[in-house]
DNA sequence: AATGAATGAGGATTCATTCAT
DNA sequence: AATGAATGAATCCTCATTCAT
C-alpha cells in the first residue's frame, strides 16, 4: 500500500527570515490571547498582527490548535525559567519565601491568562491541560517539599500536610496574581510580596518570621 | 437610526408548562457549562438536553449569550444564598471561620466552573464579568470587615491590611475549592476545611486558634 | 459599550482574479434581483450564479444588504450614465423632448425593476432609498428648469408650477417605462415615446409642437 | 381510499365577534403593510395589532398569504367602491375630468403601498398580481373608452391612440398619488388635482379646457 | 373559539483550512 | 516562502405553522 497522503507537516524553518516570521506569530498569537481572550485568537487575527498575509500562517503551523501548542509552551517554557531559583540565594528561610513568592507573582502575572483559558475547558486537546498541571505540580511539589524540611528541621508547624498546605498557599499566590494583573486591586508588588509572605510564613508558623512576635504574644508559653 | 427592528424579548412564562420547559433550559444550560465547557454551550445543545426543539429555546432566551446571563446569575444567586451565615451561628472565632470556609467551600464547589468561565474573557459581555466582580467583592468585603472586627478587639494580627489580607485568603479559599471540585486533588472536604481554617487563622495571627501553641512556642515571650 | 467586534470590512480586491469575482457577484445579483426578485435574492443564489461557492460572497461582501447597496449604486450610476444628454443635441425644443424621453424610458427599463425594489419598504436601509430619491430629484429638477426656461422664453404655458408639472410629467414617463418592461402593454419603443412627447408637449402648451395645430382649432384667436 | 386529511380550512365565523375578530386582523394586516412594508407583516405582529393572541390567526386564515390576498382583496375593493363616479355628476367633460382625478388620487393614496408590494414581486402567488392589473385595466379601460368618446365628438385630439393615451396619463396620476401619499413632495391636494387635471386637458387637447386658450395663442387657425 | 407553547426547515454568517499563483 | 482568493461545514437565529390545553 502507498503511504497515506498527509498534510505536508510544516517543517521548522530553515532560513533566518523563516524562523522570523514563525516566532512574530507565536509572539502575536501569545498577545491576541492575553489582551483579547480565546475567541479573538483565530488564524486570521493571528497572521494580521504578525503582520504577514493570510495563507502564511499554515506554512509554519498545521492548525490553529498547533499554534496555540507553542503559545502554551512558551508561556509556561517562560513561566518555569522565570522562577528557578536564582544561585546567590540566601540561606534565611523566610528571605527564600519572599524571593520565591516575588518571582512566583511575576511570572504569574504574565502567565495567568494564558495559562487559565487552558484550565477552562478552553480546547479540547487534553495535551495542553497536562502542560497546565505540570506546572502547578512542579509549584505544589516544590513547595511541599520545602515545608517537609522546614517541618522536618523544626521550622515549621509539623502538623500540616505538606502537599495540602502547598498547595493552599500556592493557590494563594496564584490566585491573587491573577487578580493583580486583571488590574482590579490596586496594591503595588511590594505590598503584595510582603503581605503573602507573611501570611504564609504565619500559616505555616515558621520560626523566626517577622510575625512571630505578635502571634506569641499573650499565649502562655509552656 | 432608522427603526430599528426590535427582537419582541421574550416575555416570561405565562403558564406552568413555559416555566418548566424555561427552567429545564437554564438548568441544562448549566450542567453542559459545567461539564463540557463553553464551545460546548451551544443552543441546540441546550436545548436537545433540555428535551426540546431547537427553536423552543428561543421562546424563551433572545440568544445565547441570554441564556448564559442567566445561567450565571441563577448560579451566582444559589452561591451567595448558600454562603449567608446561618442565624445560629457561634461566637468563637474560629468556629464562625470554619464554618464559613465550609459553605464558601461548597457554593464555589459547584460554581466556579461557571464563574470562571466568565471570568475568562469567555465573553465578550461586559455585564457577566460584573457579576463576577461584585460576588467576588461580597466574599472580601465581608472578610475584611471581619478581619478589622477581631483586629480591632485585639484578637488579631493589626499590622494586616485587611483588604488585601481578605482578598489573599479568601483568594486561597477559593482556588482551593476550585482545584477540589476539578478532581485533581484527592483530600476529603473536612480535611481541606480543616486546614485551610488552620491556615487562615494562623495567617491572621487569630488568638485562639489550634495551632496557636505552635506558634507560641520557643518565641520569647516578652 | 465593549469593544465592537468589528468585521474586518471587506477590502476591494487586490489581483484581477479578484475583481472579477466580484463583479461576476454584483452583476449576478443585479439579474437575480430584476428577473426573481427581492425574494430570492440570497447570498446563496447569488454565488451560485456567479459560478462561485458559498463562502465567497463574504470574501467580498459584508452582508446580503451590502450587496444590494453595490446592486442599486451600480443600476443607479448606469442610469444617470446613460441619461446625460448627448452633446450634439438639437436645439429644437419639441426634438430635445422627445430625445430626453427615448433615453429616460431605456433608462428606466433597465433599471424599474431594481429601483422600485427600493422604493418599497423592500429594505430597512434609509440609505437606499437616499439613492432613489437623488435620482428622482435630478430628473424633476432637471426637467423643471427645462420648463422654466421655456415659461421665461414664452414658449410654453405659464400658468403651470414648473416643479409640479416636471413631477406630474416625469412620472408619467417613468410608470409608462415601467408598465413597458413589465411587458403588460404590447406597444413599441417608437410608438410610446412619440406619445409620450407629444402628451407632454400638448401638456405644458410647447410652441410649434405637433399637436399644436389642433389645439389652435376651433379655438377662437384672440 | 379515504379523503386525504387536509388542513380544516378556516370557515367563515359564523358568530359576531368571530367576525369582529376577523376583521381586526385584516385591518390589522393593512396598516402594518402600509406602514411598515412587508417584511413586518408576519402573523404574530398581525395578531399582536389586532390584540388577539398568536394562535387565533390560525383559526381564521390559512397562512400568511390568506391573510396577504385578504388584505389586497379589501384595499382593492375600497379603491374600486371609492371611484364609482357620484351619481350627481356634471356633464362637462373638464369637471368630470377634475372630479375623477381627485377621487383616483384619493384613492391611490390609501391603496398604493399595499398594491405597490404586490407589483412587486413580492408574493409568489400569481392571482395577486392578477388583481392589482384587473385594477390598472379598470381604469385604463375606462379612461380610454372616455377618450374615444371625446375623440368621436371631436372634442379630442383624435391623433392620438386611445389606450396608449388613457395609460400614460393615468400613469402621471397614479405615480403622482403614490409621490403624494409618500410624503415627499409639499403640495396639497387641491394644487394637485387642479395641476393634474389640466396637464390632461391639454395633453389631450379638450375643447373648453382652462389652458386652451394659451394652445391657441399664437398658433395662426386656419 | 382562544391561547400560547412547541416545532423545525430555512436563511444568513463565520471561520478554519486549502489551493492556485 | 508568500500571497490572498476560494471553500463549505458548522453555527446562530427567524418565523410560518402546528399542537395541546
Amino acid at each position: 500500500m502507498g503511504r497515506q497522503r498527509t498534510k505536508p507537516a510544516p517543517t521548522p524553518p530553515t532560513t533566518t527570515r523563516g524562523r522570523r516570521t514563525r516566532d512574530a506569530l507565536v509572539l502575536a498569537g501569545r498577545e491576541i490571547l492575553e489582551r483579547q481572550g480565546r475567541s479573538a485568537f483565530s488564524p486570521e487575527a493571528v497572521a494580521q498582527a504578525a503582520g504577514v498575509s493570510y495563507g502564511t500562517f499554515y506554512t509554519y503551523f498545521e492548525s490553529r490548535d498547533d499554534l496555540l501548542h507553542h503559545v502554551v509552551r512558551s508561556v509556561a517554557g517562560e513561566m518555569l525559567a522565570a522562577s528557578l531559583a536564582p544561585p546567590d540565594m540566601t540561606d534565611d528561610p523566610y528571605e527564600r519565601l519572599v524571593e520565591s513568592n516575588r518571582l512566583y507573582l511575576r511570572a504569574w502575572d504574565r502567565a495567568s491568562k494564558v495559562l487559565r483559558l487552558v484550565d477552562q475547558g478552553a480546547s479540547a486537546d487534553e495535551g495542553l491541560q497536562q502542560i497546565v498541571l505540570e506546572i502547578r505540580e512542579f509549584y505544589v511539589g516544590r513547595a511541599a517539599k520545602g515545608l517537609k524540611r522546614l517541618q522536618d528541621a523544626g521550622l515549621a508547624n509539623p502538623d500540616l500536610n505538606p502537599r495540602l498546605t502547598a498547595l493552599a498557599l500556592g493557590s494563594m499566590v496564584e490566585q491573587v496574581a491573577h487578580a493583580h494583573s486583571s488590574l482590579e486591586e490596586p496594591f503595588d508588588e511590594d505590598t503584595v510580596v510582603d503581605h503573602l509572605s507573611r501570611l504564609w510564613a504565619s500559616a505555616i508558623g515558621l520560626r523566626g518570621a517577622p510575625d512571630a512576635a505578635w502571634a506569641a504574644r499573650g499565649v502562655s508559653a509552656p
